[in-house]
DNA sequence: ACCCTTAGCGTAATTTGTACGTTAAGTATT
DNA sequence: AATACTTAACGTACAAATTACGCTAAGGGT
């Protein structure tokens, strides 16, 4: 029973961020015999493939992921789904996917999610992935630029409605690294004083007697994220 | 090429409202011969099915919607994927499915939707579906109790941030009805004097030089609603 | 004529948000 | 060792938004 469903995929937008910039991790496609298909740079995709008929889509999606990043423990939501009839009008696309799943394919239908991973570490990454800036993803196959577009408009929402931003810090942090990670993903700038007062009104951020060591300037006091205070919080109101 | 996929299926949770209350709209489900498998009130069911190879998932749940109800141009959108395996576990539920499709059905995705009608003229029904209050409804097979709750959950997100209160309401509508309307999705009581405030501030919502006729108090001023101004608006920010 | 209901305006008090000034505590630089 | 640089952290004055509530208006129903 454990076939591949040659109408069912998943693809996954998994997202990260080095210093200053958000990145998505995508991986190489490679093309049978004729060498890749585009001469300029590694042809590129997001990491998906179909799904087996005994398995959840939340599954799969981390199976695939595992399978072509090596990343494990990825927390992903699912946010979209693909339906549109010419997503494998490419010539090139639907060839790929046959010759690399030796089945015949017609009409695939992806269910999309996004993940989101905190610093970008490239050691836990296998050889054939790589971490692209926003600004400089290009020429992807299928639909996959209009699946990152509609993955960073879904992540934006899902942020601050469920608390996922808290995921992407490590468990204890400062201010300011919530702050820089808002500025990452929303582009906005704003006054850290301001910031400091809007946070410590928050019952879910729940300050530590700790503080940062070794840092170029005054350490500062760190936080933990508690998630139960915030579900009560987030039935109610909307934050940031 | 138009097939049924017995993998893809889409749902609907159609939304409309009477005087105070919330109702769902469902369908009888008919089993061949021996009669129908609850004695003590109609099988009822979300109205849903499988769907055609070469058709858009939210094609399938409109033609799907009219087939089974009648109704025809509501507004659908897709806000959840049913995948776990144990959803055709109940045998009656199986049989069914097999018997009305004539398909060996083994697992079943479905696609869920939610659709909102303005007041409710049951008119516009075909026999066989019936408008049940929120608080009555159980006993639903599949997973479909599950399916409301999250399409209730969804919606009452949707409606706020996507402007899609507006399509409950007749064209031309007055305060007092937006405002009632909020209070039967999200029962919350708010102060009438400051809720007209508020409201008066939006630029979507544009006053009419038209008055109620016939009412039993005060009539009211009418209004109506700008897509196009509140599309600017809700970029930036979240109403109400 | 009086009651009941919703409409619609206004005002004062409170809460929340914004724009800054200022001092503190570390590392890095000279 | 003094100075610069960076982020931390507190406070204050003002602006804007929210809330609570009083009051009059304009219909139809009895």
């Amino acid at each position: 029973m454990a076939n591949l469903n040659p109408h069912l995929s998943t693809d996954c937008v998994v997202f990260g961020y080095d210093d200053k910039e958000l990145k998505v991790l995508l991986v190489e496609r490679e093309m049978n015999k004729r060498g890749s298909v585009s001469n300029f740079q590694p042809d590129l995709k997001l990491p998906g493939g179909l799904v087996f008929n005994d398995e959840l889509l939340k599954d799969a999606a981390s199976r695939i992921l595992k399978e072509l990043t090596g990343l494990e423990k990825v927390k992903l939501v699912q946010f979209d789904v693909l339906d549109s009839l010419d997503r494998m009008d490419k010539a090139t696309d639907r060839e790929w996917l046959e010759q690399t799943t030796g089945l015949r394919i017609d009409r695939v239908v992806s269910i999309a999610f996004f993940g989101i991973v905190g610093v970008i570490r490239e050691k836990n990454c296998k050889a054939g992935t790589h971490w692209v800036k926003m600004s400089e993803i290009k020429n992807l196959p299928f639909d996959h630029e209009e699946i990152i577009k509609r993955a960073l408009f879904a992540i934006r929402q899902s942020l601050k409605r469920d608390g996922l931003l808290f995921e992407l810090l490590d468990e204890k942090f400062t201010i300011h690294q919530l702050q820089n990670l808002i500025r990452i993903f929303y582009d906005e700038e704003t006054d850290s004083r301001n910031f400091r007062k809007k946070i410590k009104k928050l019952d879910f951020v729940i300050p530590l007697d700790e503080k940062q060591h070794n840092v170029a300037h005054k350490p500062a006091q760190l936080f933990r994220f508690d998630r139960k205070q915030f579900s009560q919080f987030s039935n109610t109101r909307i934050i940031f």
